[in-house]
DNA sequence: AATGAATGAGATTTCATTCAT
DNA sequence: AATGAATGAAATCTCATTCAT
């Protein structure tokens, strides 16, 4: 009785079950953060596993279903990672620094994870046949983000300017500026990268206090 | 006797057969700008073209140096949008402003060349046959961009930053933040969006004026 | 040790086992009849049956070896059902009008039985590669019929027709007259489309009486 | 520019492409009546046809278009086959014989677009998901059968009869029986079938002349 | 007796490219 | 300069079957 996709009568998953997806979607994003989206096909993700091809066939309906656990993974991986790190932050400052900080270190600690949701935001579509650069998962903590920003300028800590752009700006300062400048630059300290920028954002947005 | 990929040999181009490779470089990046790099098929391309799919074959030597062809476009047409408007400028900060302004107003302009760039710098392989995204070709302008942060610096306008980390910060806030913020909402007012970057690089790299 | 497929060596089998191979039967003849034999899957059969598609592969041969069975139990239905009510016929119109009764009984009291082996005998393979068609288990009782025609004209009950042709047409209006009027039309009376039948084959067989 | 799916925007066919389609329709029509819908694969049917694979994905969008192709031809086919005859005749029982000895002859005279026809009907789905069988293409003859007869009875030709089952018993009797008959016995004489189907009609719709 | 997991063969379809005209 | 036609390689997905437990 083979698994089906995600449906209302899901059986429970097999402990056997899930370490394979799991190990699949791994094998995935590294295949993609390799090669690009286009040239990360089915039979080179099940070659890099060690699998047959049906075997993918097997626990996920479609490519697409395993993009989308690809997807969700990520999103869960990088919850887990940053919200203990904007836990320990009382000011919002703080809070901005150690977002900072811990998408940098993310992006190296997942390096494939991220990279590849990267190209599946830019070529896989969504369920409305779009592409889903929009609602692309790291996006999901933009909401988190805008609510650092607001809360900080409530309590006069931050001064006062459009809450969406600076949050858009400070999220893809990490997934796209770091990344771009790893890419032209293998050998870039990363860590130096987010002081830099946590610098930067500060001056950017802190109330002024003369 | 078709005409060959770039080389030493290159016989100079007819008039119409620049112009035909004008249209379809342009009709390429409609059509990855409309559906993504993957769904932009030769097929599609030829038929919003209106020619046959050979047509684009006798023209360009592979799908390779159609892409590379609209990159060179891409680049060129940048430039000359971008320079008049850094040279209208004459302090840093100004120069700042323009090239912000300056890209928002790109991006409507020429809106499918920019998205296509994006697409291809994600998707298409460099002559190394690694994805081209670190060579994209507004990258081009970093330098220039670069070169503008150190001469503020060097007036004393501008404070002591690492100057590549904010090259870079400025040119993604444009080719990526604006370009999220109009796909999430594609009714977004870009001037304006512009004009809040350039405030927050305003007092992001401006120095403290006691 | 798995039962193996009919042989010389065969072991007699427990209560269970048949039990299990009739179900698989019935919910083969199911999933045939409802869905075509191209899209009825072993992965189907299994799905309705509630069980994992090993415990078929454990129970037959392959998957020919159900359809083999699933014929086999077709033809025994189908015999069970008609012989009393030839045998409570004496003359032969009476047995040619029980034979179309019954049949058309017998096409809705086991419908998907009825439906899976004409599907089966279009798609499936015989022992000899060839498609079973003309092999098909209702024409396991063209030779009855065609003795009762037979016995009809010796006792000059009937006229002198072809008994070949006339059985086959006798067995074709039920097996497809009556199948493609349902299909056209679902709530078909087949009592009266039978009895309609029954009054043309009278007039088309009986010896003129004059 | 390749040849789309049946559309409003369908471009005239060539006469190339008019010649390849028909040729590869009429090897299909080989392949299936040969092996059977199930084992007509594309490959095979290109094989049988000589050309590649992807010349039959030139010239049809899929596999069902193909398959449409094939019915439409065959009704076609059939009509331009059968037409004058029935016209030749006046009376309804030489209509009737007409039809009969017609479509012995048609079964014959294009035999494989004839049985590839019946396996469509088993196998291939509508355009509603259904299988086809009850809207086969033959079907579209129904009607002309059932004004033959009509026109009988309301001459007094023929006598009282539900004219839907009768016309529906003359059909598959020509369509299942003589199919039927046929590979039981391959060396059949087909047009003394008919004939013996024709002198049975006759008695079971003729008027009683008393 | 039953099953979850895995597999390889094969089917359809897509697509960049080539070639004769 | 342009094109219709053809092609082969490759990608995704399906399915009957096998195997260890």
């Amino acid at each position: 009785m083979q698994p089906k996709t995600e449906g209302s009568a899901r059986t429970a998953r097999t402990f056997t079950e899930t370490a394979r997806r799991a190990q699949i979607v791994q094998c995935a994003a590294d295949v993609i953060a390799e090669t690009g989206y286009t040239r990360a096909t089915m039979a080179e993700i099940a070659r890099q596993a060690g699998v047959a091809k049906s075997v993918i066939s097997y626990h996920f309906a479609d490519k697409n279903e395993l993009m989308q656990e690809l997807l969700r993974t990520a999103v869960a991986t990088f919850t887990e990672f940053i919200e203990p790190r904007l836990a320990a932050q009382t000011s919002a400052a703080g809070k901005i620094g150690a977002y900072l900080a811990g998408s940098a270190d993310y992006t190296t600690a997942h390096r494939s994870l991220h990279l590849a949701v990267l190209e599946i935001g830019f070529n896989a579509l969504g369920p409305d046949g779009l592409p889903l650069v929009a609602s692309m998962p790291l996006e999901t903590h933009k909401p988190a983000l805008e609510q650092i920003l607001r809360d900080g300028q409530v309590s006069g800590e931050l001064r006062d300017f459009d809450v969406q752009v600076m949050a858009g700006l400070v999220r893809s300062s990490v997934t796209h500026t770091i990344v771009l400048a790893q890419r032209a630059n293998p050998g870039l300290d990363v860590h130096s990268y987010a002081r830099e920028l946590t610098a930067t954002f500060d001056l950017a947005t802190r109330a002024s206090t003369s």
